[in-house]
DNA sequence: GATTACTTTAAAACCATTCTAAAGCGATTG
DNA sequence: CAATCGCTTTAGAATGGTTTTAAAGTAATC
């Protein structure tokens, strides 16, 4: 399990105790390739390799990871939390059948202009959604 | 009811018959100002006017006016569907901590260069939304 | 005015997510 | 290594926004 040594630091350096199911969720999420998740699919994934975890610990581990800056939060879609592995800014094409994610690459977009925000706000966060549909 | 008349009209134009209940939520959402409304907000202003009605009710109306294109449907917030009046492209400042929307003036942000979408699919809509929170 | 089709309604169902409180496990200490 | 302590996991119940159901109501048509 060389592989685990390195989830499991980035579980301590993140202030997490490495329990069980938190490498589990760390070893599906952070395999360098980006993905965009939700606590269901992982749950599907986690049965496939044979393994068992309640649903709340799934939800607890991706909002923990989120906390700990891990993951980011992105645009509900269909009333289903997504979290996306990809932490730097960019933005989302949104296939509104199936609500899956993709990242649009960042240089094929740019935002010019800021707008001012309204008094005695500050910004968080932007990300553009676009939503397609696969051609009739 | 002078001011009826135009509703009537509308709903009338959008195949939707003209009863009391999509009169009553029509008159509260084309006032000619903008808002930003969740079923469960149009239904506290509905008892403030001291009218029930079922909040099945209200759904579908908001959804029968969104298929007639009366409204725009935008990102979920908080798990909370929002509908918007303003149906021309324009994008939102979302408050964090209450829900609420906030347009962004159209001149204030453009998206210089579109990105190529994923091949057989096409676009349907494109959105930017700036999440703010109060500064401290 | 009767018929017909569409609407509204209250209540139940739904479903993603969160909460609960009891059992389990990881770390620390001696 | 064993005992302890506090964090975690768990199953199941609860929550809350939305949708469905089936029965009663109402707009339109003839």
């Amino acid at each position: 399990m060389s592989g685990d040594a390195k989830i499991i630091e980035v579980l301590k350096d993140a202030g997490l105790r490495p329990t069980k199911q938190r490498i589990c969720v760390g070893r599906l999420l952070f395999t360098g390739k980006h993905q965009h998740v939700s606590a269901d699919r992982l749950q599907l994934q986690i049965r496939e390799l044979g393994q068992k975890m309640a649903l709340a610990t799934i939800y607890n581990c991706l909002h923990q990871f989120h906390n700990a800056g891990l993951l980011k939060k992105v645009n509900a879609v269909n009333d289903v939390i997504m979290f996306d592995t990809n932490l730097s800014y960019h933005h989302h094409f949104l296939n509104v059948d199936t609500g899956e994610l993709t990242d649009i690459n960042k240089e094929a977009v740019s935002i010019a202009g800021f707008p001012s925000l309204p008094d005695g706000f500050e910004a968080l966060s932007m990300e553009l959604t676009i939503r397609v549909k696969p051609q009739i």
